[in-house]
DNA sequence: GCGGACTATGAAAACGTTTTCACAGCACCT
DNA sequence: AGGTGCTGTGAAAACGTTTTCATAGTCCGC
């Protein structure tokens, strides 16, 4: 049944050491190279891929440990970051956390563990803080999230950038009570936090804070607690998609209607914003391109490890739609 | 750097197969066992899982292929793929075809290599057709879409009821000039065409059907011709959620309302059609059902191989809002 | 007190590849 | 003609584990 390499060679009347070769690079004749590429197909030879990798002591995978999978912002960078494995002829895999920091370590342990090429990851504020290069025996690039300077390479959203803008554009619209609520797990929310706080003091205003779980239900709690006070925020800054989503729901249950009630102004050009509603103003953040620089930072790194960490800043871009029209 | 097995056993003063038992579940003393476990934390080894795998002809793994992973439906089932994985102590491979053959092929031949204990698939039509059960070493359950009977465990919606559900909910509104567009790449799709046409047939009714590549941009294109021609459909049943989310932007652009304009009714019950205008009627699918009942029927086989083929279906619930509302 | 059954352990084989090493054959240079 | 260097090939070692096999020790029933 399970038909190994030993059993091509012997179809093929050469040593295994030469079905090896033919497969892979090595120096074969083009007549023995035909022989073995015949007894392959007569066999139905498959190669043990852990053979392989135990042997070579290259894994030829990498590893991307992402948040939350059913966040649209980690499902697009994950195909960015899986067309760039499969471009270089490598495997993926995949894993998922749900921001929890006990899962993140089982994932790191199991790359460890796989032998990995190198590894793209989404860390928690928490684990990212704790995070040594020397524990790792592969590259390890972050994305989305970022820890202590120097510690490894990067690549990011300019968030405070991107948090001061959506400031600007509710001013320019005519709001001053602004709000904003922003992840507890992430450096990212919290660098939207200061981006927004600046530019609100910038204006003259005052700073109004919270922070939530990012997901939609605790969100959706948050802002219905929040949209029932007096007193109550004129407009929101939400700081990803999710939150952004849970937002637009509690404001429907209150019987607000945007911008009207209650302006929204959030992070992810996801497919579903443009279509609620009057549209809802975004910044959009370069998915593609993070996914791909990630790659580029680690395949950089794997040829030469020595280089100074880099830290690659990208900028989001404002989608101003009907949610913040003027008042 | 690389510390094996040897070195464990080295610090621990005992033999290779005692540490590999400590670690492992065989029988050893317990003052042993604590001496392994503190030589492991003070040489801080790490098993390498290829070695493993190789050795003991496990590779506790198992592969999930799906079409698209932008789709929530697909997400939502990796989730309940993924725990019920973990909570056997595997892990996962996931993959993402994008509805292309070819890449299909390459991630099964993929998951051979890897010499899998399992996977579970969402083929397109193509592939299914052609899938022979002897091809495989491992068990292959399908979910969403199935193959030719007898083939496959599988699980699937209760297509033929629920696209006649939609259609029964339709009629029952009031509407009669109903369309429906399917994706061209599924046989889920080709069911919910049929039940869609049966009911229409039962109703007196003439089916208009189209096809598309189920993704959004070929769907509004689509949607968008279609309604502006003469004698156009009052309403449309869009055979998945990229479909439907499609049809909204085409009526949209067409600056028609809903239901007013044109009627919609859907399948996937995704976080943003409630959201939508007056809401999305919808078949809500039993996601995180599927994933677990596919991975019920994997362990079966497992288990008991020489099983007969079996195929759970699942009913769809409808989930009635106001894009579908009495005219 | 002795044979048999069981337990814990170590030495060594085994998993299926790739890679190293040795060498045969051949062309090329002096 | 005799190195020298290159090319293609096979035998065997190596990768890091788990598993088989053998063995020494212990317990138990008679």
């Amino acid at each position: 049944m399970a038909v190994g390499i030993r059993d091509v060679a012997r179809a093929a009347g050469v040593s295994t050491a030469t079905v090896s070769r033919a497969l892979g690079k090595g120096p074969v004749s083009e007549a023995l190279r035909e022989q073995v590429e015949a007894a392959v197909r007569a066999t139905g030879y498959r190669p043990n891929l852990s053979a392989r990798r135990l042997r070579s002591q290259a894994a030829q995978t990498i590893g991307l440990i992402v948040a939350d999978i059913r966040n649209p912002f980690f499902t697009a960078v994950s195909r960015a970051v899986e067309d760039a494995a499969y471009q270089a002829g490598m495997r993926l895999i995949l894993c998922n956390t749900g921001e929890d920091a006990e899962r993140e370590a089982l994932y790191l342990r199991l790359m460890q563990e796989e032998r990995v090429t190198g590894v793209v990851f989404a860390p928690t504020r928490r684990t990212a803080e704790r995070l040594r290069p020397e524990d790792f025996a592969f590259p390890l690039v972050l994305i989305d999230r970022t820890g202590p300077p120097g510690g490894h390479d990067g690549v990011v959203l300019d968030n405070l950038a991107a948090g001061a803008a959506l400031v600007d554009h509710l001013v320019e619209q005519g709001f001053s009570r602004i709000g904003g609520l922003f992840g507890s797990t992430s450096s990212t929310a919290e660098e939207r936090r200061d981006g927004y706080g600046a530019a609100m003091r910038r204006h003259g205003l005052e700073p109004r804070i919270r922070t939530v779980l990012p997901d939609a239900e605790p969100a959706e709690a948050e802002v219905a607690r929040w949209l029932a006070e007096p007193g109550r925020p004129e407009a929101l800054i939400l700081s990803n998609g999710l939150i952004l989503m849970g937002a637009v729901r509690a404001a429907r249950a209150a019987g607000l209607d945007l911008p009207g009630g209650v302006a929204l102004a959030g992070f992810d050009n996801e497919p579903w914003t443009d279509l609620v509603a009057p549209g809802l103003t975004v910044i959009e953040q370069p998915v593609a391109e993070i996914g791909a620089q990630a790659m580029g930072l680690l395949f950089d790194r794997l040829k030469t490890p020595g280089q100074p960490v880099r830290k690659v800043v990208l900028s989001g871009r404002l989608i101003a739609r009907g949610s913040t029209a003027r008042r």
